[in-house]
Formats: structure tokens, C-alpha cells, sequence
DNA sequence: ACCGCATCTGTGGGTCTATA
DNA sequence: TATAGACCCACAGATGCGGT
């Protein structure tokens, strides 16, 4: 290892050891070494193997790879969406531009990564590591529609108000985004609301050594509301259970037509990380040019023109 | 036509925070 | 304090595909 690298996993188990109140002699008894070896090893100074680095991380609470990723984590470039995987001519909400789109998407994979460098650095956790799944996906939710009100048209509208971002032209609104996130490949909408309007259903997978995100699928859809006619939302319900009292809110999601006209309204596809040859849309909604869909249709039809059936 | 397998979908369970 | 908002997870049944 390099007079360099052991510099930087010596600080990073220095920080982490601090984080978690061990004094030198104490972790050093824990991964039975030396504490002045252990003290050679913070500064840089000595020289160590992968089998004391295991013990160390151990005793530390973590696994090699952890405490690795932890010390190298502000040196790896953040992710970015590829460029390539846009579709360029998806309809989009008035005034949007898949550009807008790009710019918001890699802003909400600084934000994260900027979040998580500063506890992998204290702690060498990153925050998913903290959390429950629902309430990451929340907060990358709330990064996301941080982002679009930075770098698009689209700006925050108020609180917990439908919808999360609004566009206006001198002083008359001329469009409205709700912002949905998820880890679930290939999801539609899930809402305690089911309004009109366009919807962004923005899918991303997590890291979870470093805990950066990297957007893999981002659908866009306008979508009729709960309540009126060929809605694009179901009720789901909201119930008490008897054992425990707990009430499920409320929650809406989407029809298969919803869903399909969602997917149908990809504008960001990471082929690599995302399969589609075998999701559903519905025949009701017509297919458009642009949706992924058209050359897995085309290649339908060649099949059964052509296939064994 | 049927079978086995893998994946998708629908449903009902849950947590936590903000707001009225 | 109740409600509305943001989500995820588990599981059973449905579906699609390749092989026989």
C-alpha cells in the first residue's frame, strides 16, 4: 500500500474510532495489536496487512469494505446519469427540457453523495445505513424536487401541498409537477393523493457501501385523478388493525393505465440496469413514437408473425 | 398442451413527519 | 391529537417464456 493510501485509511479509522468513543489502547486491545502500532497506523507511519485491517475494522464494527469505502469515499467521482439513455422528444410537463431534467437528477447525486461523505466520514455509515428504506426514498424524493427548484422552471409550491412544484409565467401558472422517487423497478405511482396532472416517478438504486444513488429509470405522466372519469389512480384503502390499532393511511396508486401511460412516458432508461421487455402496458393507451415500448411491440409482432405459435 | 421457473402485480400490512 | 403526506415490504396469485 501506498505511503499515500495508508495516510487516508489511517485518518479514516482515526475519525471512526473517535466517532465511536474507543481510545487508542481500548480498539487496539479489540483487534490485538499494540496500541502504539495502531497509533503508527493512524498517522500514516506504519505499514499494515489486509488481516490487521480486517481486525481493526471488526473492531470497529465494520466490515474491510466499509471502512475502505469510507476512507476513500470523497475521492470517487459522483455518479451522473448517462447522456445517452434519454429520450429526447418524450412529452414533458410545458417548459421542461430533458436537459432541465439531466442537470436535476445529477444535482440530487451530489446532494446525497455530499450528505453521505459527511457521515461516512464521522461514522463510516452513510445515511441509508441509518434509515428505513421508505424514509430514504422520501428524502431523495424531497432532493429531487430540491433540485428540479433550483435548476428548472419548476419551483417549490408550498409545504406538503399538491403538487410539489409548480411553473409560472407572469404570475400565471402554467404547469404543475408531483415528484415521486422509489428503489422498485419498474413501479408506477403510489400517493396518499392521486391528483391530476404530471407526475415524475423517478427510480433509483443505492450503493450501499459509499450510499450514493444513481437514477436508472425516470417516467413522466400526466395523469387524470382519483374521483373523475377514467381516473389513472385506484383507492387502496385505509385501515385499522384490530391487534395492534394501527391505521394504514390512505394510498392511491396506479391503475394499469395509469402505470402504463407512466411507462410509456419514460424519458430516462438505463438499459443496463433496467428490463422491460416483460412489463405490462395497457392496450387503451396508445403508444407513442418515442416510448421504449415501440420497439418491443414491433419486435412482437414480428415474432408471432414469424414464431412457432 | 402442459410444466416449471422467474418475475410481475395487487393487496394489505407497516413507519415517520408535518400540519391543522 | 387526528389527519395527510411521504414512502417500503411481504406474500399470494397471475403472467410470460422456454422446454418437452
Amino acid at each position: 500500500m501506498s505511503t499515500n493510501a495508508n495516510v487516508i485509511v489511517g485518518e479514516a479509522i482515526r475519525r471512526i474510532r473517535e466517532a465511536v468513543g474507543l481510545s487508542q489502547e481500548k480498539l487496539a486491545e479489540k483487534a490485538a495489536i499494540t496500541y502504539q502500532y495502531l497509533s503508527g497506523i493512524e498517522s500514516g507511519k506504519k505499514n499494515f496487512t489486509v488481516g490487521v485491517l480486517q481486525a481493526i475494522a471488526t473492531a470497529l464494527g465494520l466490515g474491510v469494505d466499509a471502512l475502505v469505502a469510507a476512507a476513500f469515499a470523497d475521492n470517487q467521482p459522483v455518479p451522473v446519469v448517462d447522456q445517452r439513455y434519454f429520450i429526447k422528444n418524450s412529452a414533458l410537463p410545458p417548459r421542461l427540457t430533458p436537459d432541465h431534467i439531466q442537470s436535476a437528477l445529477n444535482h440530487t447525486h451530489k446532494i446525497v453523495r455530499l450528505v453521505n461523505a459527511a457521515l461516512i466520514k464521522s461514522s463510516g455509515r452513510p445515511l441509508s445505513s441509518y434509515i428505513q428504506g421508505n424514509n430514504f426514498s422520501g428524502i431523495v424524493s424531497n432532493i429531487l424536487t430540491d433540485s428540479f427548484s433550483t435548476l428548472t422552471p419548476y419551483k417549490h409550491f408550498h409545504g406538503q401541498k399538491y403538487p410539489d412544484l409548480v411553473c409560472d409565467d407572469k404570475g400565471k401558472r402554467i404547469g404543475g409537477l408531483e415528484v415521486k422517487s422509489t428503489i422498485q423497478i419498474g413501479k408506477g405511482g403510489e400517493s396518499h393523493n392521486g391528483h391530476s396532472g404530471w407526475h415524475i416517478v423517478a427510480c433509483f438504486r443505492i450503493d450501499k457501501d459509499t450510499g450514493d444513488i444513481q437514477f436508472i429509470h425516470v417516467m413522466f405522466a400526466n395523469l387524470i385523478g382519483h374521483g373523475q372519469r377514467n381516473a389513472d389512480w385506484k383507492y387502496i384503502g385505509s385501515k385499522v388493525n384490530k391487534k395492534t390499532g394501527s391505521q394504514r393511511t390512505e394510498t392511491y396508486n396506479t391503475t394499469s393505465t395509469g402505470t402504463a401511460k407512466l411507462r410509456h412516458g419514460t424519458v430516462y432508461l438505463d438499459p443496463a440496469a433496467v428490463k422491460i421487455d416483460r412489463w405490462r402496458t395497457d392496450p387503451k393507451v396508445p403508444v407513442p413514437p418515442c416510448s421504449p415500448f415501440q420497439l418491443k411491440t414491433k419486435t412482437n409482432k414480428k415474432k408471432r408473425r414469424t414464431g412457432r405459435d
